[in-house]
DNA sequence: GTCTATAACGAGATAGAC
DNA sequence: GTCTATCTCGTTATAGAC
């Protein structure tokens, strides 16, 4: 009885399995707008009606396909940051940004389908939002280490975000301080902005640097470093983690920073 | 004769300038993956192939609206510099930052044509190049005023990258340092980033702080006035951009930058 | 109950003959 | 330019196999 329960469940499993791998194969042969039951289940030998028994809809396929990426992108994230989990929070930092990088340099199209435009018709239920935060949440792990550690400089926010600021990181990460959450939003953005530059070749618009992939590495390193500069992480120095690096440098918090020197 | 030959002429502009118009509108509906030479006919009341008269293919149609986005984008970063040109550096550069917001929140579909995700089986021709580069150009400028004025710090770059650094400024600006050009092409895609998070609703994932507009906007300019100081760019005290916002503050660069204080 | 297959719908794209 | 015959698509209803 329930051995004939299990493999009914291990069946289905293995099916649904099957068919978001033949839709990812898909979605990088012709994008998500163009994904289509129907080849997903003409390539599996299936019926196409027989795929609703697995998802109710293409938009269903789709949004299972996006959680998935999204957890796919966060693991990542996370076993980089418990790969260094021993050292400094600046190391951590650009360990982590270098894995969202390398998963997205491994799984273009995936990364597209959810951090790229939206897909017209389509929008992503709620239901998605704990999977997509969890890969910026293992960076603002990073930060509330260096917070505790005291190794975190916080700049103040202007007047008008100081409302929004709180909501923001009461929701989000309540033990740390406001300006570091907004911060960290922030950051995350931005290192969305430079993955999804190298992903759609648009680095190749600025010169001969674009091909050169030895070029691109150290570029992404020394951008995230800067990153790391602009949400207050130091240097394992006590020095500002921009230092000798970019440019999040430059910048010395006016009066709650002027502890190094 | 001359006569016919103008109306002719405009004739033929303004049926190309309808042509565009249609696509732009299917684009917003579509996307551009679904872009369709037969709908947009359709909707003008012509036939399919009355507009390979003015449009060879598909793609090339494609690589007008982008030629055409990317220009509108360049005019709107430069109109917004024009408009404070005066000013200071620093107020220069947040200006135009949040005029490439506006236009993009204006215009999402034009904005995901050129910054968002590839479209699939379109290749831009590297005729778009300089197109491409005419907005980032504007903000080149305004680091280029403030680097003559001697009110930019310039953190070095790490030995991994001066090769390519280098290379990269002779190509893209030769009078300034390279270790600026690398923080300016990364500043620019790290403003990409977010400006992208904004139109595709991401920030939705991050608590309360998303719907609220009047949250998004300062959010917006304290995060680039960070961007501003990872360029090294002073405020016009002589201190670091950052130095009551953002993020980007909290790192004073190591040697070169000590002169404030 | 769980699954697959057949057939059909309305809408749209596409190819080719005229 | 027009018309038509032939695709594809998402989706549903229905019937039958395990």
């Amino acid at each position: 009885m329930s051995t004939t329960q299990n493999a009914r469940i291990r069946a289905r499993g293995e099916v649904t399995a099957a068919i978001k791998d033949e839709a990812r194969r898909q979605l990088a042969a012709e994008g998500a707008a163009r994904l289509s039951l129907r080849a997903v289940a003409r390539e599996l030998g299936m019926v196409s009606s027989a795929l609703y028994r697995y998802f109710p809809s293409r938009d269903a396929l789709l949004t299972a396909l996006i959680a998935d990426a999204h957890d796919s992108l966060g693991e990542a994230a996370e076993a980089a940051q418990d790969a260094v989990a021993g050292e400094a929070p600046l190391r951590r930092w650009t360990a982590v940004c270098e894995a969202v990088r390398g998963w997205g340099l491994a799984r273009p199209h995936e990364y597209a389908l959810v951090h790229g435009s939206p897909v017209p018709g389509y929008t992503a239920p709620r239901s998605t939002a704990p999977a997509a935060a969890r890969a910026p949440l293992v960076l603002i792990g990073v930060v509330r280490d260096a917070h505790r550690q005291g190794a975190l400089v916080s700049p103040p926010l202007p007047a008008g975000l100081r409302a929004g600021g709180g909501r923001l990181a009461a929701g989000l990460a309540p033990d740390l301080p406001p300006e570091t959450v907004v911060a960290l939003v922030a950051a995350w953005a931005q290192l969305c902005g430079l993955v999804g530059f190298e992903l759609s070749g648009q680095f190749g618009q600025f010169g001969q640097f674009q091909q050169v992939a030895e070029d691109r590495a150290p570029f992404f390193r020394h951008a995230v470093t800067g990153l790391a500069a602009g949400v207050g992480l130091l240097r394992e120095s006590g020095r500002p983690a921009g230092t000798r690096a970019l440019g999040g440098a430059g910048a010395q918090a006016g009066s709650p920073a002027r502890r190094p020197t």
